[in-house]
DNA sequence: ATGATATTGATAATGAAAATCAAAGTCGAA
DNA sequence: TTCGACTTTGATTTTCATTATCAATATCAT
């Protein structure tokens, strides 16, 4: 069944092999549970994980996302709080978010054009484009159900008093 | 003369008024400082105003830095290292960033076609755009006067070994 | 000028992430 | 399959950027 992940393992296998690296439990673990969650931190995917598998150091985890960066798995990201999030970037397209200040809801969005343009933009300033960052910051327009703080709101950046 | 300068106190004193901020020494000093550098970490900052303002404390730096944050006057960055960097937004329009692995070298750049097709992917998502961080990575074609790597080069992300 | 309130500075505290290192695991070659 | 060189793990400590603390000081509306 698990098609996906195997085919992620897979991934991963070669991956290492090509630097000489090995495939661990510990990897296979931390890669399908990092798999299955979006925009996690260390500390999360730490305890998610003992759940199951107690026992797997934190250490690891941290050297395993870091691992997965490396190897273009994974990206890290700061969305204004003290935190790393880690989010996957493999088999979901280049995908880009829209951060709600005051509720902190994070939605995904694609958008081709954009992507083209960055290209030029690149190209135009003597750059090989490998990677990109997009976050967008504002407010939900349904403040019915954003009031309610989720996360500690982040300040807001550019905002005037209101 | 310093027009500019003055300016950017004005709108400091206005923007601390309305919250019953003072306007403090050390407030302009670091503001005047801030303004004349892009990308500047806290640290660094301290070690520059030290040359000219003894004992203007580290913490303070920190505070007003994050003051200036919160007034729309500056923005936070991570460009991949683990150190924060500020970087000036109010009289520098919406500009983004291309970011060299290797080098670490930043270029910053402008277009008006992604700010637009920002707004829109904003508003199709149901938010009120306030602000966006775009960091484009990549490598510097001019492999010449890229070899030499200044920082601590970020580890690729989703690039293949070659 | 005064006093209520905000800010500073020096330092300690916090905490996320990285470093350490002995013990254990991995995997290619024989 | 076994061996052994090499990598990884786990538990912990260490690092260090950033924040909190708090008494002393500065600011500003009145």
């Amino acid at each position: 069944m698990a098609t996906e992940v195997d085919t992620e393992i897979t991934h991963l296998k070669n991956q290492l092999a090509q630097r000489h690296l090995k495939l661990t439990r510990q990897r296979e673990i931390v890669l399908d549970a990092f798999l299955k969650n979006d925009h996690i931190t260390a500390e999360a995917l730490y305890q998610q994980i003992a759940k199951t598998n107690a026992h797997l150091g934190l250490a690891t985890i941290y050297r395993t996302l870091n691992l997965l960066c490396e190897l273009g798995i994974g990206q890290e990201r700061h969305f204004g709080d003290n935190k790393t999030t880690f989010d996957n970037v493999l088999h979901k397209k280049h995908h880009d978010h829209l951060i709600c200040y005051k509720c902190g809801k994070i939605v995904e969005f694609e958008c081709s054009e954009i992507e083209k343009l960055q290209e030029e933009m690149a190209d135009k300033h003597g750059f090989i484009l490998q990677n990109h960052k997009l976050e967008l910051y504002g407010y939900c327009k349904d403040i019915e159900n954003c009031e309610k703080s989720i996360t500690t709101p982040t300040p807001a950046v550019g905002v005037p008093t209101s």
